[in-house]
DNA sequence: CACCGCGGTATTGTCGACAGTCGACCGCAG
DNA sequence: CTGCGGTCGACTGTCGACAATACCGCGGTG
């Protein structure tokens, strides 16, 4: 064992990731209040680190403050899907256009393990995790520490966005299925075959097909 | 009068703010630890508002936290920038095709009060602030919450840039003046008009040519 | 019955304090 | 002189506490 330890805990992060996860698992619905105190006795830990968290998951969109401080998780509409969208459409094939350029071969473990599990997934939970996960491996694949910033402000509000929309997400995933990971893998073949055009291409076409499945007035 | 004087203060979002000033001034040189004690015995708070509104700069790529918690000014390179651009190239054009699709009022007004200040402007410090916040009132201007969250990420950072590069950025300034000022004013012009397309392309084209004025490789 | 004032309650923003940890420095042995 | 251990100081992460404030429900009043 190259024997490499370790990170100094930090609270805080661990709140802000597990938050995150109970956010988009729909613990918290859309509008509710996170009061501080009630998050800090349920976590049992003090509020410092819980406001931290706070701060962090409001940078990422996952909570708004109001005019008073308190924090609640955002309802989305079918106007911040596509606004959600636009964003991804702007980021996601310049990360891909730099992951083909970059082509790290540990990114393309990542890509290509995402591809598997996704091909035996099941359940449509367990799908929209790695649709997910996968766009977030290409953008760590393109090393840019900025662009992965960015995407932390949209990374999972797809994710809030179905939690709030349970209804039809189900039919939606299990018909997109195929053609999902048949894309995935087109991006992973082009990003791995260095064509960063094509990959940019791809990227894009990717989102804006899944744009176009969904009803209501048009992006761009 | 609507009469609206509110807000209760939140301390950790001036410090934040003079921070980030005190930054791009050039207080705090590249790689600077900025310890927590210290800032707060400077601005004469505690280090809760501090810790709070370093975490907001970390998102913002204004410090970095190093493996021990520490927050530190980064250190630019050359990549970095067209780093920065490239996000900025995907990112601005869409904030420019939304802000000439909303057509509001209020921001035409933010914008042209902009313009007529960049043209009475004499330092190139003065200059490179309006410069910024030509383009950040574009983006406000999209009327998109999250693209703005996404634009804080780049917002600073070609300012920072410019003042760990000092040597070079008043002749580049200069130069850039006049057709950086007609550029804007064509993008001003097209947003109002409402042209979406020609918008995105503008925005588009302004920054890579300023990309361009850079010596190095190229982004795409 | 409707309306207004008022106290209790809950929550935020801020502060000072403490433990753990890390680097810097110094003295000492080899 | 060099390498080592011990000590000191500084900093971070976390905690509990306090003041200020806004909300909620209740009782009093016109």
């Amino acid at each position: 064992m190259p024997l490499t330890p370790l990170r100094r805990v930090n609270l805080a992060h661990d709140i802000s990731a597990q938050l995150s996860q109970a956010i988009v698992a729909g613990d918290f619905p859309a509008g509710a209040v996170l009061s501080e105190p009630m998050l800090a006795k349920r976590l049992g830990v003090s509020r410092a680190p819980v406001r931290e968290a706070l701060i962090e998951l409001e940078t990422r969109g996952m909570v708004e403050f109001d005019e008073r401080g308190r924090s609640r998780v955002p309802s989305l509409t079918h106007d911040d899907l596509v606004d959600i969208l636009g964003i991804r459409i702007a980021l996601e094939p310049r990360a891909a256009s730099l992951a083909a350029r970059r082509a790290d071969p540990l990114a393309f473990v990542d890509l290509e393990h995402n591809l598997d599990a996704m091909r035996a997934a099941q359940t449509p939970t367990e799908l929209a995790r790695l649709d997910t996960a996968f766009h977030s491996a290409i953008v760590r694949a393109s090393g840019s520490r900025r662009l992965h910033l960015c995407w932390n402000v949209v990374e999972h509000q797809v994710d809030l966005w179905l939690a709030q929309m349970q209804s039809r997400v189900d039919a939606l995933c299990h018909q997109l299925r195929d053609t999902t990971v048949a894309a995935h893998a087109a991006m992973f073949e082009t990003i791995r075959s260095g064509d960063t055009l094509r990959a940019e291409e791809l990227a894009r076409k990717h989102l804006t097909d899944w744009l176009d499945v969904l009803p209501g007035a048009p992006v761009v």
